[in-house]
DNA sequence: ACCATTATCCATCGGACGTTGGATTAATGG
DNA sequence: CCATTAATCCAACGTCCGATGGATAATGGT
């Protein structure tokens, strides 16, 4: 477990704005810990050596571990959160334009949402390990997922009204679209031929919006 | 933790020709857990609990852990094969009457596929958090889900050279529709109302396929 | 210069874990 | 009726876990 070259923070009373980098660090190194083993199969000295520091330090920066985990998700989240609100915003804002520019902004939303889990597998399986666990640290989903669910849930309900979507209850077709998603990217994280892999993903996902929502004139 | 009411094995030399009914106990109890919480969530003292035995017994009816763990998959997957095989050798018996009669029994496996996962979420459960872990118990992919993709990736290579799928690589389809309906049935073991979403999750299955491989006459 | 505050590590605690050796019980085979 | 064999439980071992108290070092404020 080679500790990570990072600019190791030195014992001593910190500067009032300093990002605390140590906490950086541990936060990371948990993240892909817990995204590729799990919250139980990981140990805060496994965190800590992959941190390169002593396990009393990680706990003094996060406290917990069950608090470890959640302010993984956070940070996760917060990147999250900023990208996909703003391609919800773009849809919204597209839905005045008649329906066939509210399905391609909804397009959009789904390529943005497509995107940023290809880039990010780890958050993918954060999420995924976190809904296979339905008792335990149900409140990370009310505080980070329902917002976003929340937010789409009201841009098809509006798209609806506006006439640009033919299903009538999206929502579990939306939940589904997701965890094909999420599968997509799991199967992408163990070594399958990527290019190819993408590229076939898209054409589904395209098809499937086509389907289910009419066809978008490119 | 209430200890499973069973027909206790008393301690004696057995009948060769016995079931060994504590090791099914055993079996059942730990699948529960596993499928609930994942493999390191697990503790053998809790299975054993659960099954009204002492951690020493299930020890010695199946060896270690990870035995037992196998012998969970082993024990589901004997159903799962015998139904998904059953399902496909009945859809190939149909290539022959033309590309609808092949559609037709496509849409027919994908139902059976669905329903076998809603009527055991168990079985989904402990899929999902295997795949989730890649490194750890990669064999029993292997051993398990291997031959039941291939038999699917076969069945529809013959019904694309029978002409009756428009998808030329259906494969990264197929797995989508997988993770989709895990997904599915995931979201009805955490509490979803039931009748509503069994029924529209349906209707987006079969449009889906409607979409891929063109429409099937009912 | 001095004190308060923060960061870091070391050492350790109590508990849970998977596993094992051995004693006990009881049904079978001869 | 007895030796064999399987099933079960008890107790314990060594290990790892998460958490914590306390010592030390270094900085910022005064």
């Amino acid at each position: 477990m080679a500790a990570m070259t990072m600019p190791r923070r030195r014992p001593g009373r910190p500067r009032r704005d300093e990002t605390r980098p140590t906490r950086e660090v541990v936060l990371t190194a948990a993240t892909a810990l817990f995204a590729e083993r799990g919250f139980d199969a990981v140990g805060l000295r496994e965190v800590a050596a992959a941190a390169g520091v002593d396990v009393a330090t990680v706990a003094h920066h996060t406290g917990t571990k069950a608090a470890l985990y959640e302010a993984c998700f956070a940070r996760v989240f917060a990147v999250e959160r900023e990208v996909l609100t703003a391609a919800a915003e773009r849809a919204r804002a597209a839905l005045d334009a008649g329906p066939d520019a509210a399905r391609r902004a909804l397009h959009d939303l789904v390529d943005v949402f497509v995107d940023f889990l290809e880039d990010r597998p780890e958050t993918t399986a954060l999420w995924l390990r976190r809904w296979l666990e339905p008792q335990r640290h149900a409140e990370l989903d009310q505080r980070y997922a329902e917002p976003l669910y929340r937010l789409v849930a009201e841009l098809l309900t509006a798209a609806a009204a506006a006439g640009a979507l033919a299903e009538p209850t999206p929502h579990i077709t939306v939940r589904s679209l997701v965890w094909a998603t999420h599968g997509h990217v799991v199967a992408l994280a163990a070594g399958a031929p990527n290019a190819r892999e993408r590229r076939e993903f898209r054409a589904f996902v395209h098809r499937l919006l086509d389907g289910l929502y009419g066809p978008v004139a490119s």
